[in-house]
DNA sequence: GCGACAG
DNA sequence: ATCTTGTCGC
């Protein structure tokens, strides 16, 4: 784990100052060890958003099974804001995390990686706080454009954003002089796009790659699929179903 | 000022 | 995110 680097309770403002000053902190390059272990996170709420379930799947790779899982509950702290998301899942994915037996040598977080409007998106502002490798892999663009993706799963087109102050001085920008920050991935066939872009310590090339060798049959790529499902619960009612139908109980 | 807006 | 059944399609 590591040292705390801020505090969770603060104002919108202050969030976004601490965003900007956090940003130039994540990296962009390669720093990936072998990868015997890739972890999935997300964050789901009960009871009209009270309580705050956060789920961590740890899958080993090359088979991507599951291995091991924690499911942590909390009070919610704050209201879903756009763009400090990360303010409001973090904490309970960091008890989540804890409570696991290893650490993962990468994490795939459900939500946006250095596709934010400050480059810090949750996965990013996780992985800094793990000091492990991370990719956000989210459903849904918060910001940036791009345009069509080819149909055929695995193709993918990039997410560029007009440059921003939080960019680095020397990023690469294309013709149109935007920042790449991100792709829109076809995970599967006739589906919308999932949005990939690197947290922390991976570069995009990569953080695309290991998505596409991750991916099933589904949208979502195993790690995320899997927290998903145990964020929301959706697992254990599955379990709870089967368990009724062979005890001959319910309909 | 007018949209857009992860989970 | 969450509330929710059946239904259309590969």
């Amino acid at each position: 784990m590591r040292q705390p680097l801020h505090d969770w309770t603060l104002t919108p403002q202050q969030a976004i100052d601490l965003q900007r000053h956090l940003a130039p902190r994540a990296e962009r390059s390669d720093r990936l060890g072998e990868v015997h272990i890739i972890a999935g996170v997300d964050i789901g709420f009960e009871d009209d958003g009270t309580t705050t379930r956060a789920a961590v799947v740890l899958l080993s790779w090359p088979e991507l099974v599951p291995i091991e899982e924690v499911v942590h509950r909390e009070p919610t702290r704050m209201a879903y804001i756009p763009g400090l998301l990360s303010f409001r899942e973090i904490p309970a994915a960091l008890r989540a995390f804890e409570r696991l037996s290893q650490s993962p040598d990468l994490v795939m977080v459900d939500g946006q990686g250095i596709a934010h409007p400050r480059r810090l998106g949750v996965a990013s502002h996780l992985g800094l706080w793990l000091d492990l490798p991370t990719v956000g892999v989210a459903k849904k663009r918060l910001c940036g454009g791009h345009g069509e993706v080819p149909e055929p799963r695995g193709e993918w087109t990039p997410l560029t954003d007009r440059r921003r102050k939080e960019d680095p001085a020397d990023v690469a920008l294309d013709a149109e002089g935007r920042v790449t920050i991100g792709a829109m991935l076809r995970s599967r066939e006739g589906v919308k796009p999932i949005v990939v872009s690197p947290g922390h310590r991976i570069s995009q090339t990569t953080a695309l790659e290991w998505v596409i060798a991750c991916l099933g049959r589904t949208k979502l790529p195993e790690p995320t699929r899997l927290a998903d499902r145990l964020a929301s619960r959706r697992g254990q009612r599955f379990k709870h179903e089967r368990m009724q139908g062979e005890l001959g109980i319910g309909e």
